[in-house]
DNA sequence: ATGGCAACCAATGGTTGA
């Protein structure tokens, strides 16, 4: 089975695009984030119209997750459990009912510029937050996978100039400990276990011909608990998805589990 | 010295993103 998951940056500005993409990746779970509208509000027609059962966390302007499946969604969760006072709609979760179920959790870390500041601690208390929920699924060892845009450039590695980045909140020291911590606790991040190539990237900015000179960074991920991780076949950056008419800033990854 | 690009809401400019 495949899993992907998604920046958009609006779903509303550029549904053909969206639906293009997702007829060409085909997979069984699609997590969208910055779907940038409200939960009724989003194109449900014609995602259905593709097969796919959608569960939405929505939010006016910014923000806002869904979770695409072509199987059942039950037990759908929004937002990051014990996150009492966090209004922005960020994290979606549920179990789906493939073969072999396994819980997917779709997430739009928060970006946390500038940093130091309000935001990066919040960026910061987020992933916190995020280890603690990891540390409760671990504990019913079955197949998960936390799926989204982390926001995090995990090593050097995965930009094109690490000096552009050293101290913006993607890459500095802390925001790659956090990281860290969620693979120390027994999470695998897929790209890395499957490909781990230099310089691949899910991101170029729109500014200054990023995508054409190759100026991108990998910041969206894929956490396996050790039950997904050991049905992991290949990972796939569609990259295809940035030469597209109005193209996301982001592409998707793609997971390939085994069933 | 600063914008660059894109989307949003609101309104012909300000905010946010990464």
């Amino acid at each position: 089975m495949k899993i992907a998951t998604w920046n958009v940056n609006s779903i509303k500005a550029r549904l053909p695009t969206v639906l293009e993409v997702l007829k060409t990746i085909d997979c069984d779970v699609v997590c969208l984030q910055e779907i940038k509208c409200e939960t009724d509000a989003f194109p449900y027609l014609e995602i259905e119209e593709l097969g796919y059962n959608c569960a939405v966390h929505g939010q006016k302007t910014y923000n806002g997750v869904a979770l695409l499946s072509k199987h059942q969604l039950e037990d759908v969760v929004k937002g990051l459990p014990d996150n009492e006072g966090d209004d922005q709609a960020r994290y979606i979760e549920a179990l789906v009912m493939c073969e072999h179920p396994i819980r997917v959790g779709g997430l739009y870390l928060p970006n946390g510029n500038p940093a130091p500041g309000d935001k990066y601690d919040y960026k910061l208390k987020w992933m916190d937050c995020l280890l603690s929920h990891a540390t409760e699924l671990l504990k019913q060892e079955d197949a998960f996978v936390l799926a989204g845009d982390y926001n995090v450039i995990p090593r050097d590695e995965d930009c094109w100039d690490p000096a552009v980045w050293r101290d913006d909140a993607l890459a500095l020291p802390s925001t790659r400990a956090a990281f860290q911590k969620l693979k120390w606790l027994g999470l695998t991040e897929a790209y890395e276990a499957a490909d781990g190539r230099a310089h691949e990237y899910t991101f170029w900015d729109y500014q200054g011909g990023a995508w054409q000179k190759g100026h991108g960074i990998r910041i969206d991920h894929l956490l396996l608990s050790p039950q997904a991780a050991d049905r992991l076949e290949k990972v796939e950056i569609f990259k295809k998805a940035r030469e597209m008419e109005k193209p996301s800033d982001h592409v998707p990854i793609i997971a390939e589990l085994t069933d």
